[in-house]
DNA sequence: TGAAAAATCGGGTAGGTACCGGATTTACCT
DNA sequence: AGGTAAATCCGGTACCTACCCGATTTTTCA
């Protein structure tokens, strides 16, 4: 079965480098070439290919908006991305308009296959410097690494009082909430700032957003 | 620059698959072999390796416990696993261990150096079906969809101020910051209450939060 | 150019926060 | 039985917040 291709990119040159790269390929049939972006969506339909090879500095249309719009009109169509940018912006922002792959054009040419095939079964290649920072992304994410940490000493019920306090609830409020008193209610919130040294509310909210206890 | 690698797995077979591999590529070392985690460890100091193969079927310590270690002991030295598990759970926990790279056994061996060498000048390689997992995580995630969302009619000067808010500083420290009065700070912040339909600091961290303006 | 939006400054108030002091009861552990 | 920790309560205070009022200047843009 052989994988239908699209490229996208203004470029001449850089198309004529992918079929020279691509040709060779028995796996591979270009199904279409496009340096505008609305002219490639305007035959997806008509050449329904299963990989778009889309650059992001189009002329009409970015490559961003033109992703979004591939996976809007023909959801099973993966798109790569091949483009000179680096930076995070792009690249997060690729990911968000449903991108299966991400290499820059410095890349060796074997990668771009590789992500090609990669995406035609439904998987994603991401080129090392940009897997970085999607894995930062994650590790700061926390929601996943220090929820699994320990609750830095805090009893049952400053936990509790703690849900509520990074809820938004006044002292009074938890109060009422617990049937006690607010002045218990602050002095647990003495308590709880003082084991974790914190000085403020805010802090406390997103160190319970961190631990999990609440969600942002 | 020589990449110095240790090799951690206890299968004899896959220690000298890898050694041919390796042997004939200029810019890696071999500087130790172990097929047992604790034996790596207790020479981490003295091999001084840039990039550890580890495998995650240990006998004595799983990979995800050594990887945690190999981390505390040599902050800069890079981890790759190399494993027969493709499964979520492994994946993320090696992620959480502080691992620059994952590739299952049954891919390429030029994968396996395209992770080494990643992860030997400080990004990541991650294999296609690996990279799929991380990129749904991403997804679902999804303050960052919200993120790119629209920021509620703020102006950029609001959009500072609450910044600053979430972050947890006062109103007087937010004037002195950004040299305007703290009357005016407070004006900002109960614009951008107004605009959010909100009614306390709390509430503004979670919204920056979900924003993306600051990190829980 | 003239209206609208943004950014700045000020006064005032009721209530909340952050932190200090001291105190009691209950429970659990050795 | 005696000690330690948790959970509860109370009084007081300096500061901060959330919200109200009004005002000027600068920027933006139709």
């Amino acid at each position: 079965m052989t994988i239908r291709l699209m490229l996208v990119d203004d470029h001449e040159v850089v198309r004529s480098g992918l079929r020279m790269l691509l040709e060779g390929e028995p796996d591979v049939e270009i199904v279409g070439e496009f340096g505008l972006a609305k002219e490639a969506l305007a035959s997806l339909e008509r050449l329904k290919p299963d990989v778009v090879v889309m650059d992001i500095g189009l002329p009409d249309l970015s490559g961003i908006d033109a992703t979004t719009e591939v996976k809007r009109l023909r959801e099973g169509t993966a798109v790569v991305a091949l483009t000179i940018h680096e930076d995070e912006e792009y690249f997060f922002k690729m990911l968000d308009a449903g991108a299966s792959g991400y290499v820059p054009k410095r890349a060796a040419p074997e990668e771009l296959l590789t992500a090609i095939r990669a995406a035609a079964v439904g998987e994603v290649y991401l080129y090392p410097s940009m897997a970085k920072l999607l894995v930062k992304d994650y590790l700061t994410q926390e929601s996943h690494a220090e929820a699994r940490g320990g609750m830095d000493g805090l009893t049952d019920r400053e936990q509790e009082v703690l849900a509520h306090l990074a809820d938004g609830a006044t002292n009074l409020e938890i109060g009422e909430t617990l049937g006690i008193s607010p002045k218990t209610v602050a002095r647990h919130r003495e308590n709880i700032m003082r084991k974790l040294g914190m000085h403020s509310r805010t802090e406390l909210v997103k160190y319970a957003i961190r631990k999990g206890i609440i969600q942002a």
